[in-house]
DNA sequence: AGCTCATTTTAAACGGCGTATAATTAGAAG
DNA sequence: CTTCTAATTATACGCCGTTTAAAATGAGCT
């Protein structure tokens, strides 16, 4: 049995992240299990309710991790960028990298159905952390390509559409030699068609 | 117990097939168990596994009918369209239509997580689906809009991302309040792009 | 030191799951 | 009416998320 002077509330706490967060990037996010998590770190099933209310929601703390990644990723490419198009062709790079390199955290986004049945939607620390990813790529097109916020949202799904028919094994089948060729192509055409 | 002359083998198979279907269209993928299927129609768990080899398969059946669905959906909508855009615009629709009208059955398509510790691929006629509809996307574009078979690809691809970016409320959380706009939007804008 | 007591942690249990197996049962064939 | 094969089930195993009561802990106090 741990001692509860093993570890502070905190380090608890960011133990049992940390191990969900190992257990969804090594094996995916069905590998993650609350007794997993909790065994692998000496304690029992039930002191995960001590700090989450449900699995759902430590689930969603790891997904909302992964949000943070891919916006560091998505910031650090528009920094290095000298033109807009550069920035707007950096960022979609960006994003499309870390999905196939990191499949299992990229997938759990996807595969993770937050609470279907109570219907409660995904709360407001979980959505602000998308839109801050929408808005650096609303930013950056807008900057001076005459876009519009519309034209933002749909670069973007895209952008994601590529990404996930690159490594879905399951809608794909069209074979995607390179993804990246296929972004390339779509971002030529879509800015070329943006600019009239 | 179930008379075994209460269903020919193939009205089992069926029933069951059907079972399934009804149980994910109703209340989603998570919904559909091998108990649930079973016991619906007076029959014990076991019984499925004289049809499926295991619950994925039963899965991949379901999903198998939902991209015939789809593909019936994209065919009618093509046969009634007069222009090749006119084409390009309602097969894409379509496309929207269906994901929109059918959450639960679409959204198990992307759910699903075939076999991911056994690591193998989907089989051939899971794939042979999903390619006949990539391939009416394909001679659509190529009717007339100088399309190659990179630009289908990709124009999949984006009408893809819009359809689950529009009912995702995962990476959404960009409100879109007409995702048919948006599809709109996103068509002209790459026909546009094409056509230099 | 010992005692109190709120807090932390666990053990146990519930109902559910997928699935393998052995035992039963049904119905056809003889 | 018996025999034999195929269909069906009952049972069991090891997982799962979650709840609950009980146990263990360690801090504050005397």
């Amino acid at each position: 049995m741990a001692r509860r002077s093993d570890h502070s509330k905190e380090e608890l706490e960011k133990l049992i992240f940390d191990t969900a967060n190992k257990l969804v990037e090594q094996d995916g996010l069905d590998a993650m299990s609350a007794r997993k998590v909790t065994t692998a770190i000496g304690y029992s099933p039930g002191t995960i309710y001590s700090f989450y209310d449900n699995l759902d929601e430590l689930t969603l703390a790891v997904n909302g991790k992964t949000l943070d990644l891919i916006y560091n990723k998505l910031e650090k490419a528009i920094s290095k960028a000298k033109s807009s198009k550069q920035a707007i062709k950096a960022i979609a790079e960006a994003y499309l990298n870390y999905a196939q390199k990191n499949i299992n955290r990229f997938r759990a986004l996807y595969e993770f159905n937050y609470s279907q049945e109570s219907g409660q939607s995904l709360p407001n620390w979980y959505q602000d952390k998308v839109t801050r990813i929408f808005e650096l790529i609303d930013a950056v097109l807008n900057r001076n390509h005459c876009g519009n916020n519309e034209q933002a949202k749909v670069l973007w799904a895209g952008i994601h559409g590529i990404a996930i028919l690159s490594l879905s094994g399951k809608l794909d089948s069209v074979k995607v030699k390179s993804s990246k060729k296929l972004l390339e192509n779509y971002l030529d055409i879509y800015l070329r068609g943006i600019k009239k």
